[in-house]
RNA sequence: GGGGGCGUAGCGAAGCUGGUUUAUCGCGCCGGCCUGUCAAGCCGGAGAUCGCGGGUUCAAGCCCCGUCGCUCCCGCCA
């Protein structure tokens, strides 16, 4: 049967229209049957119009509209009526009208929905996941994947204009080592040869600036075999970007403005011009973290000196072996109860730490000094401790009368620094603190260059080995790797590592030299690599990039804390995705075609 | 590879220390009533091998062992 067309959408009806005869396609977000008259809220992705069967209807629609249910989807035509005064709904945007049907079609029927669609709606993940359809009805995913469309297109949007070309690269690729595991694609043609799919395309867009491109972006899926996390899936899209004749700031300018442009055009909102910086050991120690939520304070200080003149012998023990103590002022939070300084101590320990230290701040009796209650108070103010120490302490931390201090030690200055980095999260969340309407950038820069390897007893190459060393550090590359900062930098947004990049390396002497260092042989590097260190020999040009993450972007701008939101079809945290029950089982001729045996593993115990 | 949490009707939850029960509630679903609702309302109804398997017990949704699935985190991963 001949449906009846859309004359308008459900979204853009106002009083003006009133008069107008229009048709309407769309599903049944809701229906209210008063007996009489019955009310259809129909809904499709430009919102929801009241349509309405009036008393007087003919008696054949009315029996269609009593047959309604939520989901049917249908095409109704009728006049555009202005609802009087008392009955405009201000909630919605065609609140100021309702049509008046005149003809119903049923275009399809919906079985009792798995669960509803609407704001309300607290299905499970796994539930929504299979039923993703359903899911993607429903307001708040429509609005994900817009906003998902529009920052896209405003990247595109803004690259363009300052000159940049977006060029494809390929996505099976060779097998390429360091970084995550890969993805493997079984070739038919070569048996036993395989193709790999990008973890990034970062070789390709470094050839791209060897063959003149100048500047490259690309909108890249990308895939990692390893775990899936809340900010992390299996495959994954970046904004990939690389200039060719840049410095850093360059580049940390270009990113503020396409995040300027991106956020002006989506959101409304106003970004500033420039991101603030803060080094990576800077970050280390103020937040113990290299991705910092910048929307709050409650940095941390270093409190070695005075906690080694306490008689806290767990302190002086991490101090004599080389570690640090951290201190973390948590304001007016003295009415913590003794669980809920165990929780943040739970945070704690996540990330290794032994144990955390606190006490509390109270005001001193008649005037005199702050005094220091509770637990790790006594190494601190107790008999035997220094005078004075207790009021030195509360000085250097800042804190004040009703104050929680909160402390943690580690022979591994990173652990301690961790450790109490993760509290401070946890007390910006308890605290409220992570207002999502909030974006506070920030740039994270001199990355170490190189990082030790306990496992394998060697230094390797800390982002990736293209990143060119800082230059002050070229003449002592090899004599001290731990030290060398690398032209590296990250975009930190509320907690969450937005981009990462770097300035690459284009002399193929430095190269050669960061090869070796991270136990990289020549032959390694022919091997691997051949194809770049090639085209390295003709006259690249000094370059650089970097490669914003779109899913968390979104997800951030959504206000949502997983990229699964913000992906239309996502895997599950098992890289599995329910609706369409991937990954499965393959034909066995589909395998031989392939030289693929299967082989079972066998049982271990 | 490791740790935390969860699994009870289509969906979301409650179910105390194992026992007064026929496993509770909200939404949805089915039937009826209702002329202005917009999360409509009122009356009635159906719907559950309490993830699965085993064990302890006079008695298990609840305890024990195993197993499957989901979720978050550490590791891993830029």
């Amino acid at each position: 049967m001949e449906y009846l067309k859309r004359t308008t959408t459900c979204g853009a009806l106002r009083k003006g229209d009133a008069g107008q005869i229009v048709a309407l396609n769309g599903w049944v977000h809701r229906k209210r049957d008063h007996g009489g008259i019955s009310f259809i809220n129909l809904r499709d992705r430009y919102g929801i119009t009241q349509v309405v069967v009036d008393a007087d209807a003919e008696a054949a629609l009315k029996a269609s509209a009593a047959e309604l249910k939520n989901e049917y989807c249908l095409s109704v035509r009728g006049r555009v009526r202005a609802r009087p005064d008392s009955m405009v709904n201000p909630d919605m945007p065609t609140g100021e009208i309702e049509v008046v049907v005149s003809e119903l079609q049923i275009l399809t029927r919906c079985e009792t929905l798995p669960f509803q669609i609407d704001e309300r709606s607290d299905a499970k993940e796994e539930t929504r996941l299979k039923y993703r359809y359903l899911d993607l009805r429903s307001g708040a995913m429509q609005y994900r994947m817009r906003l998902r469309h529009e920052v896209a297109f405003a990247v595109r949007e803004h690259l363009a204009s300052e000159g940049f070309y977006e060029i494809e690269t390929p996505t099976f690729i060779r097998s390429t080592p360091e970084g995550a595991r890969d993805y493997l694609v079984p070739s038919r043609l070569y048996p036993g040869k395989f193709y790999a799919l990008p973890q990034s395309p970062q070789l390709y867009k470094q050839i791209l600036m060897v063959s003149g491109m100048d500047k490259y972006f690309q909108i890249a899926r990308c895939y990692r075999d390893e775990d899936a996390r809340g900010d992390r899936q299996p495959e994954f899209t970046q904004i990939d970007i690389e200039m060719s004749f840049v410095k850093r700031d360059d580049v940390l300018s270009m990113v503020e403005r396409l995040f300027g442009h991106v956020f002006r055009k989506t959101l409304g909102e106003e970004l500033p011009a420039n991101f603030r910086r803060i080094s990576y050991d800077e970050s280390m120690e103020l937040y113990g973290t290299d991705k910092p939520d910048l929307r709050f304070g409650l940095a941390m200080k270093d409190i070695g000196d005075l906690a080694a003149r306490s008689t806290f012998q767990a302190f002086k023990d991490a101090l004599a072996a080389g570690g640090a103590v951290k201190a973390l002022v948590a304001p007016d939070k003295a009415d913590y109860s003794r669980k809920q300084i165990e929780e943040l101590e739970a945070a704690a320990k996540v990330y290794r730490a032994k144990g955390m230290a606190w006490f509390k701040v109270a005001a001193g009796e008649g005037g005199a000094a702050a005094q220091l209650e509770g637990g790790a108070s006594k190494f601190f103010a107790g008999e035997g401790a220094p005078a004075g120490l207790a009021s030195d302490l509360v000085a250097a931390l800042g804190a004040k009368s009703g104050d929680l201090v909160l402390m943690v030690a580690d022979a591994k200055r990173k652990v301690a620094c961790q450790s109490l980095g993760a509290v401070r999260s946890k007390l910006g969340k308890d605290l409220g603190l992570c207002d999502p309407k909030r974006f506070e950038f920030a740039w994270i820069v001199d990355f170490p260059m190189f990082e030790w390897n306990e496992d394998e007893n060697r230094w390797e190459a800390a982002h990736h080995m293209f990143t060119m060393p800082q230059e002050r550090f070229h003449a002592t590359m090899e004599s001290d790797p731990g030290s060398v900062k690398g032209d590296l930098y990250d975009l930190v947004l509320n907690g969450y590592e937005l981009a990462s990049g770097s300035i690459r390396i284009h002399d193929p002497d430095l190269q050669k030299r960061v090869f070796k260092i991270v136990g990289f042989s020549e032959e390694d590097a022919q091997k691997k690599f051949g194809f770049l260190t090639e085209a390295f020999k003709y006259g690249p040009p000094p370059h650089g990039g970097i490669a914003p993450g779109l899913d968390r972007l979104v997800m951030l701008m959504a206000g949502d804390t997983s990229i699964k939101e913000v992906i239309a079809f996502p895997k599950n945290s098992f890289a599995v995705s329910p609706m369409d029950d991937c990954p499965n089982e393959v034909d066995q001729k589909q395998l031989d075609e392939l030289h693929i045996k299967i082989v079972e593993k066998a049982e271990s115990k």
